[in-house]
DNA sequence: GTCTATACTGAGATAGAC
DNA sequence: GTCTATCTCAGTATAGAC
């Protein structure tokens, strides 16, 4: 009972301390201190560092790679033989994370955890690969049967570019800003931040090939 | 003599360090050894670390800021009164980039050093924003051109998204391989990657306002 | 099974001798 | 300067209390 306690304490300190200061400059100690559990505590439950932070990420990444899933479930469900539609396949894969960097303040330190992890190319956890791998499949399935003139393999490159995109823009907090230009309206504002994704991928994923008449 | 040897070798050093390692964990110690100079060296050319870390960025940050002003003066010279083309605009603001990431080893961690300190919310130095600032006005106003039924507002945002997009794309190198897709191809072979992101962005510029609506 | 107190080991900083 | 002894602090490990 208090080992669930613990256990969760602990996941959501190291997931705002790892966010906020990186995973290297995080000290077990300066964790356990924050947690307010004991240092062996972490070693009983995780075993190490590295794995603390593999069960972090897939904390929330698991849940959002399903909750993907699922929305493109119900969209096959309900469309039955017919189109499911652009739009609502880039909702149905961006809603997660949209959600995600909403839930604060946890949900956005993990994102940006991720991001910093992304960026200094460090391994993800394997745990969570093949789910991913099978969501995003499915997805690349989906827009395919929107977008059948592509060939799959720059129409995938084209879903991993949109999911990335939209990931970096949600964790992007000090380019704008320092542009100088009024965007607030579009950026801050969740509803117009997402309708703005959804029309502009959705442009974006209509562009002809680019492999067709290179290869 | 040795004065301007050591600047640059620290510079070439701590952009290495900082990017493969990050700003923090990076010590000055750890950084002189590297380099082979001497710790008090680096006091006296830069006075502090994060005077030092303001002059890695800067002196990649500055060139690639003015080479897109001057890309975009030439095609403004080359087009007189006709219209630019947004492909060509595209091509004007993101091949500096794309120049950079290619610019192995030094100018590819410099483009990794630059989007770890961004995902970590970090200010940039400020002695480099007037330049961006300019440069990205002069593009939306360019832009703004070729796309006169978008509200300034929507279409700062668009070119904001699509430059950072395109640099988190460059750095990005796990995320690919995780999927498990074949997509080498595009991403790999700067040709195509170059074409992609022109014909993807170009659609997407183009895609409908979604201020107007909503405003 | 959960958790605490404490110990171990190695990398890196520090500081004084020369 | 550079060498070396020492110190600090990191992640990790173990023994035993509840």
């Amino acid at each position: 009972m208090g080992s669930q306690n613990t256990r969760e304490k602990v996941l959501d300190t190291a997931e705002r301390l790892f966010a906020e200061n990186g995973f290297d400059s995080t000290t077990m100690r300066h964790l356990v201190s924050k947690a307010g559990v004991n240092l062996a505590a972490i070693h009983y439950h995780f075993g190490s560092k590295q794995v603390l932070l593999d069960e972090v990420i897939l904390r929330r990444q698991i849940p959002i790679d399903e909750k993907r899933l699922s929305n493109l479930k119900e969209l096959e469900n309900r469309a039955k033989n017919d189109a499911i539609g652009l739009e609502a396949l880039i909702e149905a894969l961006i809603d997660p994370l949209l959600e995600c960097s909403r839930d604060l303040p946890n949900g956005r330190h993990w994102l940006v955890l991720l991001m910093r992890l992304r960026m200094e190319s460090r391994e993800l956890p394997n745990s969570g690969r093949e789910l991913h791998q099978e969501m995003f499949r499915r997805y690349v399935d989906a827009f395919s049967q929107e977008l059948p003139q592509l060939p799959s393999e720059e129409l995938a490159y084209r879903v991993y570019f949109l999911a990335g995109s939209v990931a970096h823009a949600l964790v992007d907090t000090k380019s704008l800003p320092a542009l100088g230009y009024g965007m607030a309206k579009i950026h801050d504002n969740a509803d117009n931040l997402r309708s703005f994704l959804i029309r502009f991928f959705s442009a974006a994923l209509q562009a002809p090939s680019v492999v067709d008449d290179t290869g």
